[in-house]
DNA sequence: TATATATATTTGTACATACAAATGTTGTAA
DNA sequence: TTACAACATTTGTATGTACAAATATATATA
């Protein structure tokens, strides 16, 4: 019956996820910081010395999280990004990566690279695609809002 | 270059598996209950009457996690398990399903069902099969322990 | 201009999770 | 049989996260 088959779907989907998940978040621990802590660096990074404020971060994260506020207050402890008041709009805030910040995550690449050569190692190009495809799909019917 | 793809195979796949987690996350939070709480409240029915101990449940779990200590404490408040020390082994302990967990856990079945087949909506019974062949590869290669 | 509403972020608080150390029990080797 | 290592679970503690309420600023309306 394809009812079991779609559960299994699911639950390899969830597996494969936390397993990912697992694996990036304790190569940058290794480093001090939390995945979705670098994500927010390698956002920063391709503004290109643009600013970032708050929802804009947000909205790009790979997992949306209620808690960007004390997430980038990390950040700025380690002195990898600045936080401004923004003078065009007070409410809101400008993020930039520091030089130390760039740096920093320009010394994880390669080891990220690694690791995610090491996470797709079984699959060739065509397979990634369509893996890709597959689950792109799948984000189409949930991004759609009316959620049941 | 086969390096961005690998990258942007990550990512998708991260952002599949949060997405689909918060989803049902949110489904069983209605119910007062966690997404790896109704997952043992699953591998204990599916014991059928037998007992399970905290390492075997353990293993079976989706996502591993540090405290199951804590979280089947939670189900035992809600009464939907109970735990024995084992008699042959006093270092183990017994975890059984309630009656009113089995009832509960049943009374979930349909609505996980229906949110599973949303989830899963654009993909036919084919693509879910070889979403799961390309998952398995990749869980293959990170089960694999030796992560350097 | 005063008041209400909307927007952007921060803070309080409760809860979840990770990790290591502690506890209690069993098996083993001298 | 005693001492020590291995095993199974629990507990302490620090940290992470979710959610709602609070704060501060800007915009719209009367």
């Amino acid at each position: 019956m394809s009812k079991q088959l779609t559960k299994e779907t699911v639950i390899s989907l969830l597996r494969s996820g936390y397993k990912v998940n697992d694996e990036l978040s304790a190569l940058f621990k290794i480093h001090g910081i939390s995945l979705p802590q670098f994500n927010v660096l390698r956002i920063l990074r391709g503004r290109k010395g643009e600013a970032a404020n708050l929802s804009t971060i947000q909205e790009q994260m790979i997992h949306k999280m209620s808690n960007t506020t004390r997430l980038i207050d990390k950040l700025i402890e380690g002195g990898y990004v600045n936080r401004f008041v923004c003078e065009k709009n007070r409410r809101k805030i400008e993020i930039f990566i520091t030089k130390k910040g760039l740096e920093f995550l320009n010394s994880l690449d390669e080891k990220l690279e690694t690791k995610e050569r090491f996470l797709m190692n079984n699959l060739d190009n065509k397979e990634k695609e369509e893996l890709m495809r597959l689950l792109s799909k799948i984000q189409a019917s949930i991004t759609s809002e009316n959620n049941f």
